[in-house]
DNA sequence: TATGGGAGCTACAACGACTGTAGGTTCAAG
DNA sequence: CTTGAACCTACAGTCGTTGTAGCTCCCATA
């Protein structure tokens, strides 16, 4: 598919230069590479990976995406319309909706949580763990405010890069 | 520490009773003794996880906290000071406040991602992949109404159960 | 031309918090 | 005594990376 490296006047970037201009790491590019996001590139005589424009922007297109949350499997359906311009983008348009109600479900989800750990700082007399509000919350059910909380996702401490 | 389970006139539940008790999985139970979070029960005769009623609050308290979206280590500082129940809350505010924080820091960058991703399908003209608002802003950073957005932390479509 | 150091290579383990599977054992009801 | 649900261990898989070990390669300077 991409034979732009072969083709000479064509930039050809190490995969340090792709991790650089993109803002991904390196593993990350060489993962993508072997889940099939990333087609394979070519290689200098030594092994090493080379890569062409167009492989600069896919990777740039991914690393966009996945700042917006899109998971990888999305990305993949993305990319696979970015390669056939002609088609309808209805698809497209549709994996978008559908992240935007994962996203605002989320928010909703996400904005009832803040409400009970706000309630549950306010009413804290500050005391002991005996008495703590917060404490006493998590050990009892029917001390919640909304009886009906629903599971939050996973919520990983990871600092945003 | 926990011998209720050999005191008679105690209840003694097996591992899928807290299972369905809590609304925990028999796998995940295992999975947090595995970890040290509940502490190893009595067994049967026949090697079988016999639990007293102790566990069964501090499996409630966990399956609570992480309905809460606290991570597991977040739980293990509060179970510690359940422990100690004499001493001062002020550990456990701090944890709240701390998950408090982090709660509202992802419902902005949510909000940040809802409005563009709702703009994007706003001005979708419907057409073409070449011409679709979605994947242009996707290739191009330029296109981005919110030049400054951060990346949104991991996102699975986990149905929450 | 030798050398040093940064960049690259593969292969694999770890993260967090589970979930699922295979292949076996135990328990309680009928 | 038999059946089948529930239990057991051990391990692989999920998602999207990140980190490590132990190499090799490439390029600029001396």
């Amino acid at each position: 598919m991409t034979d732009a490296a072969t083709i000479p006047n064509t930039p050809r970037y190490p995969i340090g230069d792709l991790a650089r201009q993109t803002g991904t790491k390196v593993q990350t590019i060489r993962y993508y590479e072997s889940i099939g996001l990333l087609p394979e590139p070519a290689r200098t005589a030594g092994n090493q990976r080379v890569y062409g424009q167009d492989q600069l922007d896919r990777l740039g297109f991914i690393k966009h995406a996945r700042d917006f949350g899109f998971p990888l499997d999305a990305i993949r359906e993305l990319l696979d319309m970015t390669d056939r311009p002609a088609a309808s983008c209805v698809e497209a348009d549709e994996i978008v909706r559908r992240h935007l109600g994962e996203v605002r479900r989320r928010i909703g989800r996400l904005q009832a949580l803040e409400g009970e750990l706000g309630r549950m700082l306010e009413s804290c007399s500050h005391g002991t763990v005996a008495d703590c509000r917060a404490i006493n919350v998590l050990s009892d059910h029917e001390k919640c405010c909304d009886a009906s909380h629903e599971p939050v996702e996973t919520m990983p401490y990871r600092a945003p890069d």
